[in-house]
DNA sequence: TCAAAAGTGTTTGGGTTACACCCATGG
DNA sequence: CCATGGGTGTAACCCAAACACTTTTGA
């Protein structure tokens, strides 16, 4: 297999990240401020090129993105979309954008700004999928990411990657709570929980506190 | 807005084409014989070089793609995945391919193969899901593509694109009986129509036949 | 004995399935 | 008047929401 130069000119092309975390009780979505043209000085989600010489693929080139402006690898990472035209971007006449979406914890990120980032904060996304002061169609990417993210935890496809490996029944639903924005019903959520097996128990394991201990259950196989 | 040559190389960028139809009152997907390596002889979905000095954005390239391989402009055409990464296709070191998927009807396709394809042909969906056979991972984009159409049409998210625009229930019901690949039952689907709201009658149109005549029916606003 | 959170059962209601039935028309 | 497909009504059922209740621990 050896290299050839492609007959055609190839776009400019970019990864994108939509870092989503539960921020004081609140689903936000991470943005940096553009040190750079275009767009310099706006809120944007934090992207980076394409690196064809380092990335193998494309789910390790949003990876290497993440630890260049984040400082951390992400879990949970998601394909969300790629959009691509002429005129998106001034440093390309032609330019491709691939979207992936991902969700952590506060804990695990530290929010000192990489390279090419004045600075990061954490923003409510009911705020950010609203603000069309943000660079290119960013607010419309965050507003999908989080109907997709949400319609997964709605039909119970949980985003195990981002737990802990062990957890009680109430830390599951707390954080369900939390992503979705609304409160659930106790009873109706074991339910459907055992009817799907998403969870098992794990014997004899147990969290105790000030009250009654807590089952501790980890994802099914 | 000036044109700057990229200083990072940027990876051969296709567009693949996932065009399903219900062929022989069968799902089926088109598939093209491969006139050129890679995966010479192979079957494949059909696709070509993004044009970047011909395509304004993504959606209309997989549009000029469809023209050239298969001949005309396809209707409901909907952004499935994208696949990026290197060793997927000797012509380049790194590849990456932006996937549609559309829908349309034997009609309108004549399957005269286009440029570089040897063949079109239509193959059921049950059998392409699983043959390991064709060219590169295209079964398994295949398998997604069907299981995304079905589940939106499930949710009562019709294809109007493909559906012509007047139409009676029962002709309605056909189709997305066999876009499912199951029967459903006519006193609920209509129910489930006119909770939504997503069609209406039309006023004093019928379609007529050697029986009791059915009411028009079009897309709602 | 009390607070707090775990865990369970029971009722209700919305929506879908299954199926039976009536209606209107051409032949 | 009969075959054919359009169109409607009803009962059964499934699932989840709502909410009340019991259980088990530490303090």
């Amino acid at each position: 297999m050896s290299t050839v130069k492609p007959p055609y000119a190839m776009p400019f092309t970019r990864m994108e990240l939509c870092v989503l975390s539960v921020i004081d009780t609140k689903l936000s979505v991470l943005l940096g401020r553009r040190q750079q043209e275009p767009c310099k000085g706006y809120w944007a989600l934090p992207g980076g090129v394409l690196r064809i010489d380092l990335d193998p693929n494309l789910e390790r080139a949003a990876q290497r993105v993440a630890v260049e402006r984040i400082g951390t690898e992400l879990p949970y990472l998601r394909q969300q979309c790629c959009i691509g035209g002429s005129g998106r971007d001034p440093r390309s006449h032609w330019s491709l954008s691939v979207v992936y979406r991902a969700l952590t914890t506060m804990e695990n990120l530290q929010t000192t700004p990489g390279k090419r980032l004045e600075a990061l904060r954490w923003c409510d996304v009911d705020l950010a999928m609203k603000d069309a002061s943000l660079a290119f169609d960013h607010h419309q990417i965050i507003a999908t990411a989080v109907s997709d993210l949400r319609s997964e935890v709605s039909r119970l496809d949980l985003p195990f990657e981002y737990l802990s490996a062990e957890f009680t029944l109430g830390e599951l639903q707390e954080n369900c709570e939390l992503l979705l924005g609304r409160k659930l019903d106790k009873s109706s959520f074991r339910r459907r929980l055992d009817d799907r097996q998403c969870v098992e128990a794990i014997e004899g394991a147990f969290k105790r506190g000030a009250n009654r201990p807590a089952q501790l259950y980890r994802q099914s196989v």
